[in-house]
RNA sequence: GGCCUUGUAGUUCAACGGAUAGAACAAGCGUUUCCUAAACGCUAGAUCUAGGUUCGAUUCCUAGCUAGGCUACCA
């Protein structure tokens, strides 16, 4: 039993005793007191006055008085209106110190036999990474990790979306021309080079569209006949056909583009248990709706198209199917949706993707819920904001948008230029620093965008956002770096760093006393994020545990401390602030450094 | 038009219905004969508006305003 649960139950206990009554564990809030008031925890008993039947004071001072006399762990108390702070005796928090420090694992919670598939990245192959899908990544590796480490089997999924007309508008483009060009002979990434042909697509297709309504033509007429567009949806029609010139241009730079890709997520430090093809998954789902219609979950109308109607459930009627009899969105992603599960058997499965498409998940899950499905509860739509900039929505078309690849080299650059200013290398190989350039930069970005609540809008302002002071990734990475030259002269002194070299420490300060108590909160938050689907959670925990040991570390000597005992402490509690950072940082897929 | 989401210091972000709304950056003032100053301390600064529920509301409800999204036989 954990020290809160102790006084938890100390205070059901007390409740039964003075008022002969039962109370929820559930309901009662115990919260570390706040730094102005005097205490460790506080209770507050409004909430049970009715039980009471007598003041907040009195309630309190009662409370207090029982949990005084008969929980050990609390030694003194003191009453501010109805807030109950609770003193905990200083043998406890060493002895709560040494059960963290010797515990055999961290940050790994115990197997709960479920099995989750996380879909991240989901990328379109005619165009290159930028910021938007650096949130989605990161989002989606991290959350994959955290549900790991809570305990889930875990399968990190990537649905890459090869097919459709934007596919046919960067090669009918290319085609026209590409003059044969290649990766290989401009020395263009592979997605980079695609992008590059959809943009001129665009640049085409509005050309002619102007020259059309020169002609006379309304714009509407003008934006469906334009040739190009025309030649696009030719083009997709052949794909379908599978016509041999067609299928071989779309392998050939799909090639190019997945090398890109790959290389971009190498960077990024992300990868995927499985990837699946929209050209593979696009047909499916015709047979979900046979099952639908037999099973009264749709109905067909007289032209032969197929609908669910989810206006009981507050949406409206929607389309699963065209009166041609062809799929449209949601029919393959039902089809997908079963492929995930007959290929794992997964129980649940969560999709990272943008806020836009919160009524199409939604519509999703509802149908797959009515029809049935075993996996039907545990749908979860990681619906995360927009990533914003200064001048407004990033926009692919006017050429506002960040590029991913381009980003982080930037970043990475800003890290070796910051850490060269300091003079922080010094002893460092070439390689070593350019290693921890990237760790920094890459630190630095992907805090981040992780540290802002998933499902919120973000602000980024390239010339601003990225900072290595404060609160940011390179700071907390700092802090462990700080802590691993203590270990090392640590070790060079020879410190006895186990719990016997401490055990006679008597007197701690208040600030060690704040640091173990963040400490052991490290394993609920990490319940928190999971349960939350926001790594987020564990972003703010972490940027506390590395400000309040900063703090510690300004204040408290560690080597020209004279009581060996109190200074294997001070080792001892450093090493286990950097063993939590380590592990914390691992969930958000950041890196931390042993020197910087 | 209908539906959903947002609105907190100058800026970017926090706050299970709980105390005097926390941080960071920017601003100002300090700290280095001492383990890494990418650090630490101090000062100043905010809940969109109007009602309601509650012992207590940034949080819940209603209305409005603001910003964004969705509302296709597009993906």
């Amino acid at each position: 039993m954990s020290l809160q649960e102790s006084i938890i139950q100390g205070i059901q206990d007390a409740f039964m005793a003075c008022y002969q009554h039962a109370i929820d564990l559930e309901q009662v809030s115990l919260s570390p007191t706040k730094k102005e008031f005097s205490g460790d925890y506080t209770f507050v008993v409004f909430p049970f006055l009715k039980i009471s039947q007598s003041s907040p004071e009195a309630t309190a001072q009662q409370i207090g008085q029982y949990l005084k006399a008969h929980v050990s762990s609390v030694r003194d108390f003191n009453v501010v209106k109805g807030f109950l702070n609770l003193e905990v005796a200083q043998q406890q928090w060493l002895e709560l110190f040494t059960s963290l420090y010797t515990a055999p694992s961290l940050g790994q919670l115990p197997a709960n036999g479920k099995k989750v598939m996380v879909e991240y990245s989901s990328p379109n192959t005619n165009k290159p990474l930028h910021l938007g899908h650096l949130r989605n990544n990161f989002l989606g590796f991290s959350i994959a990790e955290i549900l790991k480490a809570s305990g889930y089997e875990v399968i990190k999924a990537n649905l890459v979306n090869d097919r459709g007309i934007h596919i046919c508008k960067s090669m009918v483009a290319y085609l026209h021309h590409g003059n044969g060009e290649t990766p290989a002979s401009s020395g263009l990434k592979g997605d980079h080079l695609a992008g590059k042909y959809y943009v001129l697509f665009d640049s085409l297709y509005k050309k002619q569209q102007k020259e059309l309504m020169e002609q006379g033509k309304s714009e509407e007429e003008a934006k469906k006949t334009a040739p190009i567009l025309v030649e696009a949806q030719e083009m997709l029609r052949k794909w379908e056909d599978h016509d041999q010139e067609v299928i071989s241009l779309w392998k050939t730079m799909n090639t190019w583009v997945y090398a890109g890709f790959e290389e971009t997520y190498r960077n990024m430090g992300v990868d995927f248990d499985i990837t699946y093809y929209e050209s593979n998954t696009y047909l499916l789902g015709k047979d979900i709706v046979e099952e639908g219609l037999s099973k009264g979950v749709f109905y067909k109308k007289q032209d032969g198209s197929v609908w669910v109607d989810l206006s009981a459930e507050g949406l409206d009627e929607k389309l699963v199917l065209r009166g041609d009899g062809t799929s449209v969105y949601i029919t393959q992603d039902m089809g997908t949706a079963d492929l995930k599960y007959k290929d794992f058997h997964i129980d649940k499965s969560v999709y990272v993707v943008g806020n836009e498409q919160d009524y199409h998940f939604d519509v999703l899950f509802k149908i797959m819920r009515k029809l049935g499905r075993s996996y039907g509860p545990g749908l979860y739509h990681l619906s995360y904001g927009m990533v914003d900039l200064p001048s407004g929505k990033m926009k692919s078309r006017e050429g506002t948008v960040v590029d991913a690849d381009e980003l982080i080299q930037e970043m990475i650059d800003t890290a070796a230029h910051h850490t060269k200013a300091l003079g922080k290398i010094e002893g460092f190989t070439e390689e070593q620093a350019q290693g921890l350039y990237e760790m920094l930069g890459l630190g630095a970005l992907k805090y981040f965008l992780l540290k802002v609540d998933p499902k919120k809008r973000m602000l980024f302002n390239p010339q601003e956002s990225i900072e290595f002071q404060g609160n940011t990734g390179p700071f907390i990475q700092y802090s462990h770096a700080r802590i691993a030259a203590i270990l090392r002269k640590a070790a060079q002194l020879g410190v006895d760093l186990s719990p016997t070299g401490f055990s006679q420490v008597r007197e701690l300060s208040e600030t060690e006393v704040s640091l173990i108590q963040l400490l052991q909160d490290f394993e609920r938050k990490l319940k928190m994020a999971a349960d939350e689907y926001s790594p987020a959670i564990l972003s703010q925990y972490l940027f506390e545990v590395a400000k309040e040991y900063n703090r510690f570390y300004a204040e408290l000597p560690i080597f020209h401390e004279k009581d060996l005992q109190v200074q294997a402490f001070r080792v001892a509690l450093s090493a286990h602030t950097a063993k939590t950072i380590h592990c914390g940082m691992r969930l958000l897929g950041i890196e931390v450094p042993q020197r910087m």
